[in-house]
RNA sequence: GGGGGAUUAGCUCAACGGUUAGAGCAGAGCGCUCAUAACGCUUUGGCUGGGGGUUCAAAUCCCUCAUCCCCUACCA
């Protein structure tokens, strides 16, 4: 027996603010959970975590204009995202919050090791403060005219007309973007900067190390260690009240008072919080989690999975790795960084802010989790972004889930019910038609592991949809229905194959449609989800004699009705 | 401005220097009647975004133009 693997993946952290749409689900949560289902349905060892990332300036404002408390408008979000993720079939092993304790400690601790290896220095910076909102502005937060073409809604950062980077000080009759206030001044304030500059030639090496990562992550961290004067030092401070406070360790900092860490310092930490929060969740040790993180631990066996888009590459290339590395403890780093590009809709872009595309919580009000599931995995957007149109997603669906997949449980079990009643029929042998559908199926298992294995997510949803198909071209050739006229016990051996292939399309569907894969299970009266290392014993699970039940209509179609009216409702922008 | 990615059949995508560029869907034809008008078989679709180059050989490598996307360090 092959030894079981152990496996941490970690999704990208969605933000607190609002609801995430598919385009951010198919590029980080949903293909870390196939993933994730994958390898336990296998046998492997998974701890599969996410997080609410909650701090920063658009949590502040949302929870303002939500008329709460910043706190209390995370923990409402937080349970909101939690639900939708339960109900969308997110797996996680933990679904934990930056602003957990554990990470408050983990990140304090973190920036203590950081400045006993001195890579933290402290820089005088020179701010917008608003007296009218009583608190410093990020730069994007600062509004004004471009001093460049003249637009007068240039942001401090950069002006969206002409594109020029800008210092909040440029802009012509600047004001705040919150309040609208023009009492602004500059100030003096003091942040901390990790010395990236310094670990420099650490990264590199680590880089260099990862031969078998795509050239897309690789030379967007290459480029960022070697442009101009190389990789730059980085605030990780800022002047707001919601966050983590700025401490050595348990230790006060001199000069930090008041002061936060900035989000992206915390938040990847929180990858490793998520853990320590998982293990006091679930009445576990210390020890429990640092197993999955410490490789002076037992750590040393753990493959560690990254999924994310495409946006998040250099922050988990570089940021945080700096922040692991400087520590100069032996905390696990990433094995394997799978990265997507944008889903896009009906030929635009999703958007958040302006509330364009399906989010995930109308997703569910239309249809079930699994056909989301398989829609957007089996079109995930990994060698470029790629397009959501609701012709395809209806004919896809369609055709793939009720059509292909759908039907031929329905066929198989009606016409078992109608000549043998509902149980596996036990009479008949298997003969060479059966051989060769094992040896054919067989070789397609072994193709959808590997794919699978590689995280290519297309390619294991075109296997697996082949599996389904083999299972259609079967029945069509052995056709019991005539069988049975003249060779009654030929036809009931053929039908107990069809029997026991929808339970090895359960176990093999399961990773992509859990809650398809539950309605089979529960319909064959089974709970044998062993996967089918062995093909042919895989067929010979469910004997003759072994009661079942028609399963209701497995997916049902979108008819075009539904497709005219969801198109016409989400045309516009989110109400 | 700089860097990265993309552009292949009507649609969604594969082929990553080597037969005649492949799948699925859509379209056409035939078959089957167990089944969610489902399934199976056959089949029509391509100057691989434009132009130039390297090579015995280019969708693939190089240059250039066009269009789209991402990053560019205080959005997260």
């Amino acid at each position: 027996m092959e030894q079981m693997a152990r496996i941490l993946i970690t999704s990208a952290l969605p933000y607190i603010n609002g609801i995430k749409h598919l385009g951010n689900l198919v590029g980080s949560q949903l293909p870390a959970d196939l993933y994730a289902r994958y390898n336990r349905g296998r046998g492997n060892e998974v701890l599969f975590l996410c997080a609410t990332d909650e701090h920063g300036t658009p949590a502040e404002l949302a929870a303002t204009k939500a008329g709460k408390p910043v706190a209390e408008y995370c923990a409402q979000m937080h349970g909101v995202q939690t639900d939708i993720a339960n109900r969308f079939g997110l797996s996680f092993d933990h679904y934990g919050r930056s602003s957990s304790v554990q990470n408050r400690a983990l990140t304090q601790h973190f920036a203590g090791k950081l400045e006993e290896a001195g890579l933290i220095s402290e820089v005088a910076d020179r701010q917008v403060y608003s007296n009218a909102d009583g608190r410093f502005l990020p730069d994007r937060y600062v509004e004004g005219t471009c001093p460049n073409c003249g637009h007068d809604k240039a942001r401090g950062d950069q002006c969206e007309e002409c594109t020029k980077q800008l210092d909040p000080t440029d802009l012509i009759d600047p004001r705040s973007a919150i309040s609208g206030s023009t009492d602004l001044e500059v100030r003096e304030t003091k942040h901390l900067f990790l010395r990236q500059s310094a670990l420099r030639d650490q990264l590199d090496a680590w880089i260099d190390s990862k031969t078998d990562w795509p050239v897309l992550t690789t030379s967007i961290a290459k480029k960022w260690l070697h442009d101009g004067d190389g990789l730059q030092d980085r605030g990780i401070t800022r002047d707001l009240d919601w966050g983590v406070p700025v401490k050595k360790g348990d230790a006060d900092w001199p000069g930090m008072e008041g002061k936060v860490f900035y989000v992206w310092f915390d938040a990847p930490i929180e990858y490793i919080a998520a853990a320590a929060e998982w293990a006091e969740a679930n009445g576990k040790t210390d020890a429990d989690w640092e197993r999955w993180w410490r490789t002076d631990k037992g750590a040393d066996d753990v493959k560690y999975v990254q999924f994310m888009g495409k946006d998040n590459v250099p922050f988990h290339t570089l940021s945080f790795p700096a922040t692991i590395l400087g520590s100069g403890e032996p905390w696990k780093m990433v094995d394997h960084l799978k990265s997507f590009n944008y889903l896009n809709y009906d030929g635009g872009q999703f958007s958040t802010s302006q509330g364009r595309g399906v989010f995930m919580d109308q997703a569910l009000e239309l249809l079930p989790a699994d056909f989301w599931r398989w829609w957007l995995l089996s079109h995930a957007p990994e060698s470029s972004d790629s397009e959501f149109t609701w012709e395809n997603f209806q004919q896809s669906v369609n055709k793939d889930l009720a059509d292909v997949l759908g039907n031929f449980v329905s066929r198989i079990t009606k016409f078992c019910r109608s000549k043998f009643g509902e149980e596996v029929p036990s009479a008949g042998e298997f003969g060479e038609q059966e051989q060769s559908l094992i040896a054919d199926l067989t070789t397609r298992i072994r193709a959808y592991e590997d794919h699978m294995a590689a995280m290519d997510v297309r390619k294991s949803a075109q296997e697996l949809r082949a599996i389904w198909v083999a299972g259609n071209e079967y029945l069509q050739s052995a056709a019991p229905w005539s069988v049975f006229k003249t060779d009654p016990d030929k036809a009931a051996a053929q039908v107990r194959l069809g029997l026991n292939l929808i339970r090895l399309y359960a176990v093999l569907s399961a990773p992509f449609i859990p809650a398809a894969a539950d309605s089979l299970f529960d319909a064959l009266k089974t709970d044998d989800r062993s996967w089918p290392d062995d093909v042919a014993a895989a067929l010979d699970a469910l004997k003759g004699g072994h009661a079942f039940a028609v399963p209701e209509v497995l997916f049902a179609k979108i008819t075009d009705e539904q497709r005219e009216d969801w198109q016409a409702r989400f045309a516009g922008t989110r109400t």
